[in-house]
RNA sequence: GCCGGAGUGGUGAAAUAGGUAGACGCACUGGACUCAAAAUCCAGCGGGGGCGACCCCAUACCGGUUCGAUUCCGGUCUCCGGCACCA
């Protein structure tokens, strides 16, 4: 009988005694895998996505393993972070205590799901052993200058009280809390990742192994767009306004210039003001409304700066305005407008009555005059002096050029991307190990002296960080003068822990420098990366500039950490509610495809399928499943369920059918253990036993391509039809007993990377090598070549016939067979007109 | 608005380079075993027509390329995701 709960526990038990998952290094002779599943945070509580990642990732790895590679598959915890340090302001425990009491837990959970990790390798980041690295990382930076301070504007979560990344800001909703961010202006620590703007750009281009989708993600995020820079003089001075432009070809079009009120002319312009207490008001308004809304799509508004620009072709007097939608930190600060072209500049017209004039005319008809809205397609340039008649297209070029030859201009590329902003203003995470001394303002602290340890014995008064009322903690010297000093009391953004993790596995222990340049070298890069599309442009930007930055600093000799990446798609589930909210799956039953509550029948509403979740109780948890079915339904199920980069729907009655198909494996092979024991292979099969024996090499070839394409559910499907011939298959022979017993076995191997405890437990009764150090099984040419083979019959394309041939059969002999049958009721004409033979396929006539 | 991706039975999904659409699983139906039920095993299962070996329709929709299209091309619709006052 199939008894999950001891099979399981007792391979656990022998995997972590034994060690056969661990990596051998650099020196071993055979190539390396590095498979790598994006660690978790240890939150204490696994969930269904844990489940299906790693899931994913063990099988894999265990295949890897079998294929012979020296595959380094580590696990660690990502394990700084806000939620330990609100456990601790809610429990009174101490984060770091909380934290590795998760730890301890979840490594607990990984045990019973029977998961192939190195544990030898296992890296918390929230250890000295590891953070130290970081702070010394980060101070080599700062000598290098990829690291500043800046006062400004940023991303302030209330909930989490602290400053947050652009990356972690999406539609102005903090990616954690759902809650509204405000902007505050503090001053904070950068890091430089826009200097690597174009690098990461163009390195998306040499990443065939990752997904379109996330490449594109990174695109989009890192903006870049090419245009051209054009000075505007002023009329009553020589100082110059420069915009920036991707629309050159619009250029004699400009009616106005309008530029961001935090702009450093500003200031000038208020002094010069006649009518200053307006204007004031006005870039009060304008602030506020930066520092409050989440939406932008605001009324545009503007104000006249007093000032007037020369064009510069063209020496018309122009306005300069203030505007409300010119963003400060993008290009120059200051837009040429041009309302004919640009939808903004055309409401901007329109309410301040400025001209509009057409510069571009559509190909096809001219445009009607009032314009309603701006015209944004290309045409012909008209109104624009020597370039009239010039395909827009073509003007681009043209203008820009003209600009750049009189001198009044350049080439610029911008970027969207701003600069990483790692400071929080939080406890539980990697103290900047940064001293302010008043004398030599702030520097580094000595690199002998780290790591600047986060003191964990701490005391939460309330939200703020237990490190700024610690003057043990911020009372130092300073590395220079020697003389009082303080030190920074942030702390790191913990993606900066998850920038590198996956370089320190390759040489976890080392004492004395962050991991050997040897190791990482023949480690890195991680040959298969899985994790959740969510991090396609925080974690794996991140993850990339660091690993360019780490290259520049002559720590690693690459510069792009994944060479494969796999976005697995999340676990979801219909939602359960009625008047009182929402209902856990096990409160409710179905019956005739409705359901009704548990405790009095009641009927309940059924919610669209969404991502698990707690809130919606929409949740199942891993546990109950793997008491009630074991480790092995559950990987099976989620594998099986759908393909891996796509969303998953759970359901309770497809796990039933996972469990049911490990029950068939263990009903038909239990029985057979003598002669699978006993029974050689055979290396020529002929007879009744033949089409079993094909089939089970045809499977061993399915499963590892398979398996190789991560395409699980099709691998696991290919070894169902597997089983379901062995149960077909009636042996009168001691040959067919040899040829199910070589069936059966292989059934046992190929089930394995995805099933690993009932099928240790089965090679075990068969008396067969324990399975991890078995290699997967390849399979025989010959059983492969089949006698016969049927070839499909079209006419026209459809389906009408089928014959079987000999595999030997030329071309000629198969259409003779063809044109030998009757088809002229299916033929246009009533006789064949041509035949087409796909060998070994099908035959196509004509007619 | 711009940029990606997807749309296949009652259902989760297959179909690797354009070649038998729906493998495998679930649900359902029938049968065997059983006093009965569960479990298990066996069989059927896209829609429509015919007693019938068979025929027609069908991969969101419209059109094209091709001997042949779920697959390639153009257009439309819907859904999902990313970016978005970026000049």
């Amino acid at each position: 009988m199939y008894d999950h709960k001891e099979i399981e526990k007792k391979w656990q038990e022998k995997w972590r005694k034994s060690g056969v998952f661990e990596y051998k290094g650099a020196d071993d002779p055979r190539p390396k895998y590095y498979m790598l599943e994006m660690f978790p945070y240890p939150s204490g509580r696994l969930h269904m996505g844990h489940v299906r990642n790693y899931s994913i990732g063990d099988v894999v790895a265990r295949y890897y393993f079998r294929k012979g590679f020296n595959v380094l598959h580590p696990i660690g915890w990502d394990s700084f972070g806000l939620p330990a340090e609100n456990a601790a302001i809610e429990n009174k425990i101490p984060p770091a205590k909380w934290t590795y009491a998760n730890i301890d837990n979840m490594r607990e959970r990984f045990y019973q799901l029977g998961f192939s990790y190195d544990w030898s390798r296992e890296t918390a980041t929230c250890r000295p052993e590891y953070y130290r690295w970081e702070q010394k990382f980060f101070i080599e930076m700062f000598n290098r200058g990829l690291v500043y301070k800046k006062n400004s504007e940023v991303n302030w979560c209330p909930k989490c009280n602290t400053v947050l990344a652009n990356e972690q800001v999406e539609n102005g909703i903090c990616w954690r809390h759902g809650c509204p961010v405000e902007k505050r202006k503090i001053e904070q620590w950068y890091f430089k990742i826009t200097e690597y703007a174009q690098e990461l750009l163009d390195c998306l281009d040499k990443l065939p192994g990752w997904p379109d989708n996330v490449k594109e993600m990174q695109r989009n995020w890192i903006g870049r767009s090419v245009g051209t820079y054009i000075d505007f003089k002023f009329a009553d001075s020589d100082e110059t306004a420069t915009v920036f432009t991707t629309r050159p070809d619009t250029l004699m079009g400009v009616t106005f210039v309008s530029m961001a009120v935090e702009h450093e002319f500003t200031a000038k312009f208020l002094e010069e003001a006649p009518n200053r207490a307006e204007m004031q008001a006005f870039i009060d308004e304008v602030k506020r409304l930066h520092l409050e809304t989440r939406d932008e799509n605001y009324e545009k508004k503007g104000f006249f700066t007093g000032k007037y620009l020369i064009h510069p072709l063209t020496g018309e007097k122009i306005p300069l305005y203030f505007a409300n939608f010119v963003l400060a930190g993008y290009g120059t600060g200051i837009v040429m407008a041009v309302p004919a072209h640009d939808q903004r500049d055309f409401d901007f017209a329109k309410k301040y009555d400025l001209p509009i004039k057409i510069v571009i005319q559509p190909e096809d008809k001219p445009l009607a005059e009032p314009l309603t809205e701006a015209y944004t397609e290309p045409g012909i340039l008209v109104n624009s002096g020597i370039f009239d008649g010039t395909k827009s297209t073509d003007a681009k070029k043209r203008i820009s050029d003209y600009v750049i030859k009189e001198g009044k201009g350049r080439i610029g590329i911008n970027y969207r991307l701003r600069d990483w902003g790692i400071s929080r203003q939080r406890y539980w995470g990697t103290p900047i190990p940064m001293i302010n001394c008043p004398k030599c303002g702030t520097v580094p602290e000595k690199i002998e002296n780290l790591p600047v340890r986060l003191p964990e014995n701490v005391e939460f008064s309330g939200v703020t960080s237990p490190l700024k009322d610690m003057p043990e903690f911020y009372e130092t010297t300073c590395p220079v003068c020697g003389g009082k000093a303080t030190r920074e009391t942030d702390t790191m953004d913990t993606f900066v822990e998850s920038s590198w993790y996956h370089m320190r596995y390759c040489d976890p222990k080392s004492p004395d420098a962050p991991f050997s340049r040897r190791e990482v070298d023949h480690a890195m890069p991680v040959d298969q990366y899985i994790g959740g599309v969510e991090h396609a442009v925080m974690h794996l930007l991140y993850t990339r500039f660091f690993t360019k930055v780490l290259a520049d600093l002559g720590y690693v000799g690459f510069r792009e950490p994944v060479k494969n990446l796999l976005t697995q798609g999340m676990v979801c589930m219909e939602s359960y509610s009625n008047d009182s909210g929402y209902l856990y799956p096990d409160e409710v039953y179905k019956k005739d495809g409705k359901y009704f509550t548990v405790s009095d029948d009641s009927p309940v509403n059924v919610g669209r399928v969404e991502k698990m979740s707690k809130s919606k109780k929409n949740v199942v948890d891993p546990l109950q499943l793997i008491d009630k079915y074991g480790a092995d339904t559950a990987r099976l199920f989620v594998l099986f369920a759908a393909p891996p980069e796509k969303d998953l729907e759970w359901s309770e009655d497809g796990v039933d059918g996972c469990n049911r198909f490990l029950f068939r494996v263990w009903n038909i092979v239990v029985p057979n253990a003598e002669i699978i024991n006993k029974l050689k292979p055979l290396d020529k099969v002929d007879g009744a036993a033949k089409e079993l024996w094909s089939k089970t090499h045809e499977t061993i070839k399915k499963v590892g391509d398979e398996i190789e394409r991560f395409h699980f559910n099709t691998a696991i499907s290919a070894i169902m039809e597997l089983v379901n011939a062995t149960y077909k298959f009636k042996p009168e022979t001691e040959d067919d007993k040899a040829v199910l017993a070589e069936s059966l076995r292989t059934i046992i191997l190929l089930l394995n990377p995805f099933a690993p405890h009932i099928t240790e437990e089965l090679a075990e009764i068969c008396g067969m090598e324990q399975i991890v150090s078995t290699p997967f099984p390849t399979f025989s040419d010959e059983a492969l070549v089949k006698d016969e083979m049927t070839i499909v019959i079209q006419v026209n394309g459809k389906l009408r016939d089928k014959i079987s041939v000999s595999t030997s059969a030329t071309a000629a002999e198969v259409e003779a067979l063809v044109r030998a049958k009757d088809f002229s009721k299916f033929l246009k004409s009533g006789e064949i007109k041509k035949v087409i033979y796909v060998p070994g396929k099908l035959v196509n006539v004509v007619g």
